[in-house]
DNA sequence: CACAATCAAGTTGTGCACAACTGAATAGGG
DNA sequence: CCCTATTCAGTTGTGCACAACTTGATTGTG
């Protein structure tokens, strides 16, 4: 019954019909879409203690990590601009976690540190990870393939426009 | 205080320690929060000339597939409440591609419907997936498998909290 | 029937994401 | 050395996500 849908482009099997491309489709980007939004609520609730919020924590996990850094650095790492880095971290600064200072050396860039108060909150961060392992209900093997593909994902996606 | 490393949750292999977890959990959760972004970039790009957002397209998605229905179907559909969707649609309203209507059986419910102009721009929509699909340099099998783990995450995660 | 509980949609307020822009500082080429 | 281009952070404006609340309709129970 088919006589062959239009072969339109490379490497996707030409196979498949444009309308049931749109229906598969739905399933691929809703399912990243509501996965990333069930993440977020669970994260909500773990983070709730903390008063921190899923990318203030996310800004948080880069300063535990390596330290004190410029807003440029923070933003290659989260793969965030100014425009969404700047109010973050100036609510995470009046929450007294944070310090902005101007470096010196370059007066167009601020360098983020952690207040000590700040620095003290990864104690209490510590627990989170599991729970929220926990509640995903895969295995950890899972979770590592699951990053790798999201990995190769996000770069395609990133070099075909971005 | 606990000079053994705590055997908190079940499912998790408790041989990696907290400060482990607090690492990886960056790389999960980033990850896919990172993945859903840059899906979204290549959705903006591919959507701009039909003049929609990524989640006014998903609400189209659902309209094309199902017919008129009224908002809270459309919101059980894509996981999003109606302080969510009633600007959406209000939108979508005033670029003349849906209309709303209260139902007359029950005057708290409004039907959500495609107008022609709605309806005719699905041709438009057609070729988009083919584009997203190509972008992600992923088979089809690697799709369908992420999709069904991703489906499986959101079920778990929901379930845990929300 | 009356009235409390529930339900649908909408509104308000906070925060994130991103495009487009501003302004100040620095780096580089003539 | 000057002057242009670039860079960094910040601001503005639009739209999404979600909690908390409001309003009006419906349902259920006494």
């Amino acid at each position: 019954m088919t006589p062959t849908p239009p072969p339109t482009t490379g490497p996707v099997s030409p196979s498949v019909s444009d309308a049931e491309l749109l229906r598969l489709d739905h399933q691929v980007c809703f399912s990243l879409h509501a996965a990333s939004r069930a993440f977020g609520g669970v994260y909500r609730d773990a983070l709730k203690d903390l008063g921190l919020t899923y990318p203030q924590y996310l800004a948080m996990l880069v300063l535990w990590e390596h330290g004190p850094q410029p807003v440029k650095a923070i933003g290659e790492q989260l793969r965030l601009d100014s425009g969404t880095l700047s109010p973050l971290l100036k609510r995470l600064e009046a929450a007294g976690l944070v310090r902005r200072e101007r470096s010196p050396e370059d007066e167009r860039s601020v360098t983020v540190h952690l207040t000590d108060e700040g620095a003290e909150l990864r104690e209490r961060a510590l627990p989170v990870p599991r729970r929220i392992l926990a509640a995903t209900g895969l295995s950890v093997e899972e979770i590592l393939g699951l990053q790798q593909l999201l990995g190769r994902l996000t770069g395609a996606l990133d070099g075909a426009q971005g």
